[in-house]
DNA sequence: GCCGTTTTCGGCCCGACTGTTTTCAGTCG
């Protein structure tokens, strides 16, 4: 490969990400002007930009404009506005709206209870362009003053903006889960609460969670609200009502940002008829729900939180009180939620798919499959995605012969806990001083002491084994820090790069393909090296990556550390696309880390991963057949 | 601005809560 060649890129998607947020700010100026229905059009349009697989760049040269309306939401216009932003990298559009509203929309209306409207009058009246602008302005008083502002939406203008300061609005899930997890608990020990569920992204485990959302059953709401906003922690309550509430619990000290820190809560309670309509509604995602309301329309039925109804007589919105599906419409379903995906039609979806990424569309495949025979272990075109038992050891951990925590025997024992068949030990290699990686050497002693212990286990009769592998470093050039003997002697390899992320995406993506191709390079760690809210991922060609590991049988990393989450939910869809296997591992660097593979197991499904497509669900014998 | 096995025109998901108003707009999910 001539690498001259090759000029760095800002992204696989930069074009993708940038199309979509200059979509999604076009769709807030809209928003200001009043103008009716485009703001959700140009939005439509960015959410499928966004989570586009491939790169718009290469859709644009291969089919041009007509290839590019076959996009979900994009139509004419916006097809133009994609093609004269990759070729001017501008539009037109934009920059007119940009000259007349010079606000930085994207940052201002993260601040909570501030939207685009807002943020235009904002603008007309004390000329607020951005955040710092915004925090002076509601520091000197001047926001009161406006009509339709006062003192109170200053004050949380000032808190909000500190927040987004703060913390940028999103929370790693590894982080909130035990956090929202104690609550939950606490909530759930109440008499009045008669059921709860965790609802919202964090049921969706996505890897970043904006606030948290709670779900109940209550014949007597009001001691629960109460409860709630007086939780130990709560350092702000947003609102409360008989059925709603919403309040900021304190975080303590964030370990990654380095600053104390809080998450929004929120709590609805509604009645038990409507309890499945809920838990679907507020589960989302909101692209995925307004699928599901387009499919109830279809049918003549109207889905809402309270229920799903036929629409039949059914009032304008907002005509009748709360549980309702308007005048002389009758509920035909909302207890339970899996009769509301039946009633549309639907195998149930777990709620980690819920994306509008095709779910829908397979889990609609239901009833013709239904006549087949095959119906019963597969009720849908939705996979069987990997379960959160389904895993059997975890092949990347590190232990105390490097900077780890904790020795391989304490490691051993918490995996056997866990209820692990085995656990592999794969310490850092001598590349990384700074972690006091292992040398050739150092790797034939621990493998002393790793034979010493599998031999006590043998004799103690425990169907558990010790694993022999390393994490060795991908250097800059594809080469392995050691040696091919000593790799060979190891019961696997791991093989990640911790160096030079720089790096162009053309030698970036050959020096990864070289360690792919290594015939003692068994899997390759964290293969994009994003760090969630530090470090982006490298510039490597991915679908390259797939190709040369199907090709030479080598296993991509699903890294469950909760800042690593790599690969994500797209690579991990393309991975199994392609055929290539996976395994998700922890990164542990002390034994409480093991706990992050539920993380790891929730990216997996996220990506439609099934059992088969990883290899840790399979017992060592047949783990084993997976190393070279 | 997008979309179409009911429509190339006429629809676009919808309800709760807040803060401001004095009947409702804006925001959120």
């Amino acid at each position: 490969m001539n690498l001259a060649k090759e000029k760095p890129f800002k992204s696989n998607g930069a074009k993708n990400q940038e199309l979509s947020k200059i979509f999604y700010s076009i769709a807030e100026f809209l928003e200001m002007d009043k103008v009716p229905f485009k703001p959700q059009a140009y939005e439509k349009a960015a959410v499928a930009i966004e989570t586009l697989e491939e790169n718009i760049e290469n859709i644009y040269k291969k089919g041009g404009l007509k290839v590019l309306e076959e996009i979900p939401g994009v139509g004419k216009s916006i097809a133009e506005k994609i093609a004269e932003y990759l070729k001017t990298g501008k539009i037109k559009y934009y920059e007119e709206f940009r000259k007349k509203l010079p606000i930085d929309i994207e940052e201002i209306t993260k601040v909570e209870g501030l939207g685009a409207r807002k943020a235009k009058v904002l603008y007309e009246k004390l000329r607020i362009k951005n955040l710092a602008e915004l925090e002076r302005a509601a520091r000197l008083g001047k926001i009161r003053n406006i009509t339709g502002f006062g003192e109170k939406t200053e004050k949380n203008i000032l808190e909000g903006v500190a927040f987004v300061k703060r913390s940028k609005g999103r929370f790693l899930l590894g982080y909130i889960l035990p956090q929202a997890r104690e609550v939950y608990k606490k909530l759930e020990g109440l008499k009045e609460v008669e059921k709860i569920d965790m609802v919202g992204s964090l049921r969706r485990m996505k890897e970043t969670i904006g606030d948290v959302d709670f779900l109940i059953i209550s014949e007597n709401p009001e001691p629960v609200m109460d409860f709630f906003v007086t939780l130990p922690g709560v350092i702000k309550i947003w609102a409360k009502g008989k059925t709603k509430a919403s309040v900021r619990v304190g975080m303590g000290f964030d370990p990654v940002k380095k600053i104390s820190n809080g998450v929004n809560m929120d709590v609805r309670v509604v009645p038990r008829k409507s309890y499945g309509a809920a838990l679907q509604y507020f589960t989302g995602s909101k692209e995925h729900n307004i699928h599901l309301r387009k499919i109830a329309i279809e049918k003549g039925l109207k889905l809402n939180e309270y229920g799903l109804f036929s629409s039949k007589g059914a009032a304008p919105a907002g005509g009748q009180g709360p549980a309702s599906g308007g005048r002389g419409a009758k509920m035909i379903s909302g207890e339970n939620e899996k009769d509301i995906y039946k009633i549309l039609g639907l195998a149930w979806i777990p709620p980690e798919l819920r994306e509008n990424q095709g779910e829908i569309e397979a889990a609609l495949r239901r009833v013709r499959q239904t006549h087949r025979r095959q119906a019963q272990d597969k009720p849908s075109g939705l996979p069987k995605i990997i379960g959160y038992n389904d895993i059997k050891g975890d092949l990347h951990c590190h232990s105390n012969w490097t900077r780890a925590q904790n020795s391989i025997g304490e490691i051993a024992e918490a995996a056997i806990k866990m209820g692990y068949g085995y656990i592999g030990i794969s310490d850092h290699t001598k590349f990384l001083r700074i972690e006091a990686g292992l040398d050739e050497k150092q790797l034939l002693k621990q493998r002393e002491e790793i034979r010493n212990l599998n031999t006590k286990y043998q004799i103690l009769n425990t169907k558990f084994r010790i694993l022999h592998g390393c994490e060795a470093n991908i250097l800059a050039d594809g080469s392995i820090d050691i040696k091919d003997e000593a790799l060979a002697k190891l019961d696997y390899v791991i093989a990640g790069a911790h160096s030079q992320f720089k790096m162009p995406r053309g030698q970036m993506t050959a020096r990864i393909i070289r360690a792919i191709e290594n015939p003692n390079v068994d899997i390759i760690s964290h293969p994009t090296g994003r760090l969630l809210q530090k470090r982006n991922e490298y510039q490597i060609d991915f679908d390259k990556i797939l190709r040369a590991a199907k090709l030479n049988g080598t296993i991509l990393e699903i890294d469950a550390f909760p800042d690593r989450l790599d690969l994500n939910d797209i690579n991990i869809r393309k991975a199994k696309k392609a055929g290539v296997k996976m395994v998700i591992n922890t990164d542990a660097h002390n034994i409480n880390h093991l706990r992050y593979m539920e993380l790891g197991i929730a990216q997996a499904r996220r990506g439609w991963a099934e059992k088969n497509d990883v290899i840790n669900t399979r017992p060592v014998e047949k783990l084993m057949e997976f190393f070279k």
